[in-house]
DNA sequence: CTGGATCATGTAACCGGTTACATCAAGAAC
DNA sequence: GTTCTTGATGTAACCGGTTACATGATCCAG
């Protein structure tokens, strides 16, 4: 026996399938005998309504498309999580879709949006904001994350990346490092090549130099690009990297090789992953809470499907995490600097934040 | 200007719908002058299918649903990873859906999939799969995980929680220990009752008691359970918790306090997320590869919506990773046990397994 | 030259909802 | 009592595809 559809229901209750959609719907002009007949009846059927058809015809699907580049790692994960909440509260469902840096395949993925989702939320910062939206169904509101910059006046939020990073840097340059390296993330991508920059600046302002390193925000590359600094017996006291799965790596791989952090190296990553919490030394990281990013995001993306969208892009500045990782004189403690960007609520020590 | 569809590719080709719709889908009945017209002018307007009535008309989505418990963790996060591999391998999309252990809405949720996807992989381990079925909409293909027992015969993969328990407990008394402590999960749900049930079996089996704490599968309570120990000053030397994040939780907790892991006390945990193997001392746990449980999981789902469903439960035997946190004697390697269920294949260390 | 097979194409029904508009009954106003 | 308004309900079109069936052209065998 096949499902039972609003005609059934209508030849069941003697009524025609308009006052079936108009009851089950909540409308008001049902007579409450009639609804309550036609809800009995739609229940012992065990009607369920077909999204697809409902959607054909309201144009509406209750659904939203999450575009990411990858799904490894806490970032994602982070990033879904405060996603699903912010659209589960509001009765959406999201459907992900993984382009895993191939732009080809983004495009079919937007492609294949058309007549799924009612809005988009498009992660990608290594292709362009433009070439992307140039492929985007027509109509279909898009919110951008850390995407490059493009002409579109399009709503968008970011990162400040290069911020982020010059704090950072200043933290580390502030506990009397000198010899920084840093470990970035691969070129053309929008994050590592801002917090390249962030970096960069903020060394030249203590005019110290700064050795880079090249990586690919995968935790073996932060490993291998410690390997090389080891093996150099590179004189150095203190890693940024571009993000905390590399600093990860890095910091075990020094370990290993005796080399006392804090004490010797200081390492500092970005992103401030729950992990940064976990691990020991734990990790000074920059924050910008990933759940809550993703939260906003589609928070935003509601807005431009209602139609009220402002269309202009939302700068979130990180702040500043200190942690064991670039003591020891901070150690456990968090920079009181007011005029800076760094955080001065407290933090329970490792119990993360799971709710 | 809206979306072009098929009726105004038909008016500009100067064909009909159905001869458009034949040419798109590459059947074969078109003569090939008049497919490349059409294609041409596909393109031209922009045409991109509305997925909606190409449900609604074929009755296939190419979409699956994913109904998980939460999204905390790494847990989850290689698990949905390694579903979307699956999927987009075969060119189908993900959504996903989070009950967050309440039932109520994990009813809702599956109503909420009747006419958006081909069918459902469920992961409920703390509702009966029975209760679950009884609510799937009508002839949905669904694979269940790691849910209750139930009578219906669906296709279900599991986890050998129970050897995977007991091989754990069965490593720690091999290593020397004696006086054990299990950490476990939240009463009623199943992957933590028969982790439990594993300990306790392995435990009588050695004829020593097994103290039991319970915590939640979350960190903070790990962290609780070790907390109540050192203030205790509990006479302990291994500790088995019912899942990584727990272990690492109590693992902190432990190494705040001063007690040296694992030469005080072992711990290991469960699952063999990424991060076992980022924390120091790496952490021992039971592996059955989660991504490519997830992956399977798909597999199976691709299978019973194309009709060839065994309709069997696939069970996974897990295998024990020994790691640092249950040294020293073994520290750094594998044990060594062919008749066991350990693992023999080499792992490189501190590198995870990010391809 | 004609009947039947083959093939490309068109017509129209259908998937399962929503909703504009028509209809009709009951109550209000005159 | 007639007309107008109001409100509940029904009819049928529509959303944008797919596809069963009808049609008509072409080709071949007899």
């Amino acid at each position: 026996m096949p499902h039972a559809t609003v005609r059934d229901i209508a030849r069941e209750a003697a009524v025609s399938v308009a006052t079936v959609s108009r009851a089950l719907n909540g409308h008001s002009n049902v007579r409450p005998e009639v609804r309550e007949h036609i809800e009995a009846v739609a229940l012992r059927l065990g009607y369920v309504p077909h999204a697809a058809a409902r959607h054909l015809s309201s144009a509406k699907s209750g659904m939203i498309g999450v575009v990411v580049p990858d799904l490894h790692g806490e970032f994602f994960s982070e990033l879904l999580r405060g996603m699903d909440r912010e659209a589960s509260e509001r009765g959406l469902y999201c459907m992900m879709m993984v382009m895993h840096g191939d732009a080809q395949r983004g495009v079919a993925a937007l492609h294949a949006m058309r007549g799924r989702v009612d809005g988009l939320v498009v992660m990608a910062p290594q292709v362009s904001a433009d070439e992307l939206l140039a492929h985007l169904p027509r109509g279909m509101p898009a919110v951008l994350v850390n995407c490059a910059p493009g002409q579109s006046g399009r709503t968008e939020l970011r990162i400040d990346n290069v911020a982020g990073a010059s704090a950072l840097v200043e933290h580390l340059i502030a506990t009397g490092r000198r010899r920084l390296v840093h470990i970035s993330g691969p070129a053309g991508n929008i994050d590592a090549d801002e917090r390249l920059r962030g970096a960069q600046d903020a060394c030249a302002r203590a005019e110290l130099s700064l050795r880079v390193l090249t990586g690919d925000f995968k935790e073996p590359s932060g490993a291998a690009a410690a390997t090389i600094l080891i093996e150099e017996g590179a004189d150095i006291d203190a890693i940024f990297a571009a993000n905390d799965m590399m600093a990860i790596g890095a910091m075990m791989t020094l370990k290993r090789a005796g080399i006392v952090v804090p004490d010797q190296i200081a390492i500092c990553g970005f992103d401030d992953i729950p992990l940064t919490r976990l691990i020991s030394p734990s990790l000074t990281s920059a924050s910008i809470d990933i759940a809550s990013f993703g939260a906003s995001a589609v928070a935003r993306l509601v807005k431009a499907i209602a139609g009220d969208d402002d269309g202009g892009v939302e700068q979130r500045v990180p702040i500043v995490m200190v942690r064991e990782s670039t003591g020891p004189a901070l150690r456990g403690h968090r920079v009181q600097n007011p005029s800076s960007i760094y955080n001065e609520k407290p933090e329970q020590s490792g119990t993360g934040e799971l709710p």
